[in-house]
DNA sequence: TATAATTTTCAGAAATTTCTGAAAATTAAT
DNA sequence: ATTAATTTTCAGAAATTTCTGAAAATTATA
């Protein structure tokens, strides 16, 4: 019953998206007005804006809450709680990009890493060499992945705005390599 | 009935994660069978290994071959159609990325374009800045991940495992840059 | 053209996920 | 310690997704 007419096609997106990017349609409709209300909102606001019922709402808060997209805020002199957006949208961003690494490839790399553990299993079959490599292709993403994530924001910005021109980048550093080979200096990047 | 023994815990974990990765449980099954099994299998084959039915299979192959990671194989002879992936694991990943973007954030990217057009909106409104906000931070990952996928494999690699030290090549070009500026100023790659 | 092989479709069944709402639990105030 | 305010839980209901299997459609063969 009181949500601005404004947000409406907003928060219908992100409840139909909800699915899609690792929660449910109530859970993203959630998400939505709590991002784009500047006012924290408490329980009982958030299910009359949606109509949908108190329970389902207390189990959405908890659900965002283990994404850690969503933080309690207590405002003094009332016992409800509100909550608001855990941090910037870049931060949030990030945040679903990292809990959603954990839920849907941490679990693939533990199960590949104990296939490759077994002993006595045939290194040649194909099935195993199947499993080296997606493993290994995981594992690079994952150390990309989490170098990434401690760059600084505007580190980070810097780096997408870029884009492929990285490609540029490293062409010239390995041109400075070799020539810093031949005159013996060197440059050190992290391996 | 007949799935190799070895392929069990595989099979099913691809099944349990399907609905993470974007398809259902049997979709993500059968993905497995046709990526561990070096020959390319027929409906009937994947109908019987999984235990599942042949209409299921039918439409997991159609939802699989959307995402462009099946191809169809004819054997001269043979009227059925027998499927395999449709490229390396390498490439298999990038398509699951690829089309994970199609569908999970160009919509939000197009919805949030058009909020963006509508005229007569108040752009100090704090639901207006988050939507810009969304917006940018949707599109500037959308240019670099277009860049990226046209790299080639082996460069991505390179990429990928310089992972944070991108940040000093960086740096180290900035230097350069500043440099050619103020003509004549000392290079210092180690901080 | 008729027949056989194969694939696709889709209505209803089965399984799974989500939602409600009232009761239980928790927390704070008097 | 009692009462009041608030949040959480969870059994069953509702909604949604997935699956089956037989019929329809398609494609190749004789």
């Amino acid at each position: 019953m009181g949500l601005p007419v404004e947000l409406e096609s907003l928060v219908v997106h992100f409840g139909e998206m909800g699915s899609r990017w690792g929660f449910n349609r109530t859970v993203g409709q959630m998400f939505a007005v709590i991002v784009f209300i500047e006012e924290p909102l408490n329980a009982d606001q958030i299910a009359n804006m949606l109509s949908i019922s108190r329970g389902n709402v207390s189990m959405g808060l908890k659900e965002l809450q283990s994404w850690q997209l969503i933080r309690v805020h207590n405002v003094p002199g009332d016992r409800k709680d509100y909550f608001k957006p855990a941090g910037s949208i870049w931060e949030l961003a990030l945040q679903v990009l990292s809990e959603r690494r954990k839920r849907e490839v941490e679990p693939t790399l533990t199960l590949l890493r104990t296939q490759l553990m077994q002993e006595g299993r045939d290194h040649k079959a194909f099935s195993h060499e199947r499993v080296t490599e997606i493993h290994d292709l995981i594992e690079l993403f994952n150390t990309w992945f989490n170098d990434i994530q401690k760059l600084k924001p505007d580190s980070l910005q810097t780096l997408l705005k870029l884009g492929a021109g990285v490609g540029k980048v490293l062409d010239f550093k390995d041109k400075l390599i070799s020539k810093d080979k031949k005159v013996s200096k060197t440059i050190k990047p992290e391996d």
